[in-house]
Formats: C-alpha cells, sequence, structure tokens
DNA sequence: ATGTTACCGTAACGCCTGTTACGAATGGAG
DNA sequence: CTCCATTCGTAACAGGCGTTACGGTAACAT
C-alpha cells in the first residue's frame, strides 16, 4: 500500500513539476532535467514515468484538460440557471489569478511545442473542440429559442474573446486585471442578450 | 550600390527564412543552422546579422508588428467610414487564410518564447498595447458618444475575440474556416451596436 | 595595381540535450 | 531467510545546440 501511494503521491509532484516549469520557465526550459530537479528527483524516475520528452507535453495538456473539466463540471452544477452556469465557466477561462495565468502559459507553451508535431496538435484539436461543444452547449441552454447558427456563431465568439483575454492577460497581468477581464466577459454577455 | 542592394536583399531573405522557420517547424527547431539552411546561406551570415538566437524570436516579432501596422494603415486609409476601418483593422487580425495563419502562429510561438525572458516579453507587451490603444481609437471614432470605459471595454473585447480566434485557427484550420470567423467577427460588432 | 576594409564561409569549441544501459536498493513472496 | 521483481538513481553516450575564432575573398579607395 505504501508503495502505491508513494507511486502517486510520486506522480502528483510529477505532474506539479512539470506544470510548474512549463509555467515558470517556459517551453524552451522544459526539459527532462529541469523537471526531475523541480520534482526534487532523477532523470531516471522522470524518463521512467514518461516514455519521452513529447510525453511532458502531452500530460501538461492532458492535465490542463482534466482540471478545467472538473472545475467548469463543478460551477455548472453550482449554478443557479444556465446564464449564471455559461458566466461561470466562461469566467474561469480566463487569466484571473495566479492559478488561471499559468494554466493561460501551460495553454500557450503547449500550442507552440505543437506545432509541427501531429500527434499533439491532435491532442490540442480534441480539448478545444471538446471545449466549443461545451459552451455551445451552454450557450443554447440559456437561449433556447436561438438556432443552432446563431448558437454556434455566438459560442465561438465568447471561446474566442476568453482565450484570447488569457493570452493577452498570462503575458502582461499588469495591463489586465481581473476586473477590467470580468468587465469584459459582463459587457460581451449583455451586448449578445445573455445577461 | 550592388553591394548594399545586396546586403538588403540578404536581409529579406533572412527574414522570411526566421519567419518561415517560426511559422512552420515551431519554437523550438528555430535554430541558427536550421534559419541557415532556410535561407541557403550558412550559420556564419546569420550569426553576423544576429548577435544570438533571441533576436531571432525579436526580429520576427517585430516584423509581425511592422508588416501588421503597414498593412491596418492601408486599410484605415482606404476605409469609407470609422465603422468600416473597425472592422478591415480586426478582420487582418484573424487567421483567414495562409498569411495571416502564419502570423498568428509566429505570434505565439514568439508568446511562448517570452516566458521568462524580460527583454522579449517587455517586446511583446510594447506591441500589444499599441495595438489595443490602436483598436481603442477606431472604437472611438467608431462612436463617439461612448465614453473612455465603455470604449476600453468593447475594444478589449474584440481584440481579445479576434486574437483568441486567430489561435484556434491557426491550431486547427479545418474547424476554424474563414466564413465562420467574419460571421462571428460581424455578429459582434452587430452587438456591441458598431454595424 | 595595390593596400585596406568589410563581409562571410569554415571549422571548431564547450555545453546541454534526450535517451539508454546498468547497477543498487527496496519491498513482497515462498 | 532467500529469492525475485520492481523501482529508481548513476553514469554515460551520441548528437545537436549556440557561439566564437580565424581565414579567405570580394569590393572599394588611392
Amino acid at each position: 500500500m505504501s508503495r502505491t501511494a508513494d507511486r502517486s503521491a510520486q506522480g502528483e509532484a510529477l505532474s506539479r513539476a512539470v506544470w510548474s516549469v512549463l509555467a515558470e520557465q517556459g517551453l524552451e526550459r522544459l526539459t527532462v532535467r529541469a523537471v526531475a530537479a523541480a520534482a526534487g528527483c532523477t532523470t531516471g524516475l522522470v524518463m521512467h514515468r514518461f516514455p519521452n520528452r513529447r510525453a511532458l507535453l502531452l500530460h501538461a495538456r492532458q492535465l490542463l484538460h482534466r482540471v478545467t473539466r472538473e472545475r467548469v463540471e463543478t460551477l455548472e452544477a453550482a449554478a443557479a440557471t444556465p446564464r449564471a452556469a455559461l458566466r461561470a465557466v466562461l469566467r474561469q477561462g480566463m487569466a484571473l489569478d495566479e492559478r488561471t495565468r499559468q494554466e493561460a502559459v501551460v495553454w500557450i507553451g503547449f500550442l507552440a511545442g505543437a506545432v509541427a508535431d501531429d500527434e499533439l496538435i491532435a491532442e490540442h484539436r480534441r480539448n478545444n473542440r471538446a471545449w466549443r461543444e461545451r459552451v455551445e452547449r451552454l450557450t443554447a441552454a440559456a437561449v433556447p429559442e436561438w438556432s443552432a447558427e446563431r448558437v454556434a456563431t455566438v459560442a465561438l465568439a465568447l471561446i474566442a474573446m476568453t482565450e484570447g483575454m488569457a493570452a493577452y492577460a498570462a503575458a502582461d497581468p499588469g495591463a489586465f486585471p481581473a476586473a477590467d477581464q470580468e468587465r469584459m466577459l459582463d459587457a460581451a454577455l449583455t451586448a449578445y442578450g445573455l445577461m
């Protein structure tokens, strides 16, 4: 038992290490040795958990997908109305605090690393399409009278806006405070008749 | 004269090489040797033009800034109304064709490379702030009756949306055809009362 | 024509990278 | 207690990287 507990604990420590290196030092310094140093272990352990370096990136992206999925599902369940759910889900996609800012950096880092890598870009597309469908579903629930095309167009505008906002704020948090981001989101939802 | 002509021609060839390597092969493969190979020269020439590798990234970003600035200034000058100018300028910020798609990839690549690099991130912020101010100015011209705060909020929503759209489309052009991007932009402009 | 200067290709250096192979240690099974 | 399997650290490898130094060459000035 202590064996498997240690193993899963090591797994989490390693995940955090991959995450933090990618978020704090960037894609180019995401090396096996840097991850090992951040996790407080050696390269041997890292290479035992991951077949190669690309798997580090892939793991970071899958972790991002899992974390955001769990968070938005919680937010969805706790929301009083479909419109509140939509707003809460979109809100967490921006870079409002250090945690979400790091998530945005990881998103960008993976995207940059996935250029010219079919397998990684496929993962990216899969996750983005799932995200898009989720927001379309929430939008449709918020305004059932809208046509499918209207839903798709507005949902696209919303995910593009929040993702772009996350990218901007990730690189320049001082210029894009959380209050401004929220004001922008509310202005958009109001303009589309979603508030 | 032939000397300086050759020199500037070499400069352009080198710029194109940096650009294409970053856009097609990604940040991690943006090496001095790859750029030299793409430019059809040797590493010696590259290192004579650029002090170090970071300068390659910086050059790509500055080139992106210059290209987009010239393009939007042309569009602005040719636009019949302030609203048309705003739309045209925002439109070119998305990834509508192969050219703009590559620009989006370069934008992402530089951003990912600028993490943990103060000098590069400073350049990124400078350019982004100039872009933001331009769109704010165009927005204010389109609706003079708006307050400065309203202008800032809507302009932020617009640049975030187009930048996010560019990032999405850069990674998955098939899922985000140009027509969908334009429809999204028009829907947003309509919703904000800008069309 | 000759000296000078700027330009750029060649080749090498040291470093860091991903990856592999092997040995030590650890924990469970008989 | 012994054996075995698994886990992980150590150390090394080959290769690619950024960067530097040097030599040759081509253009300009005198």
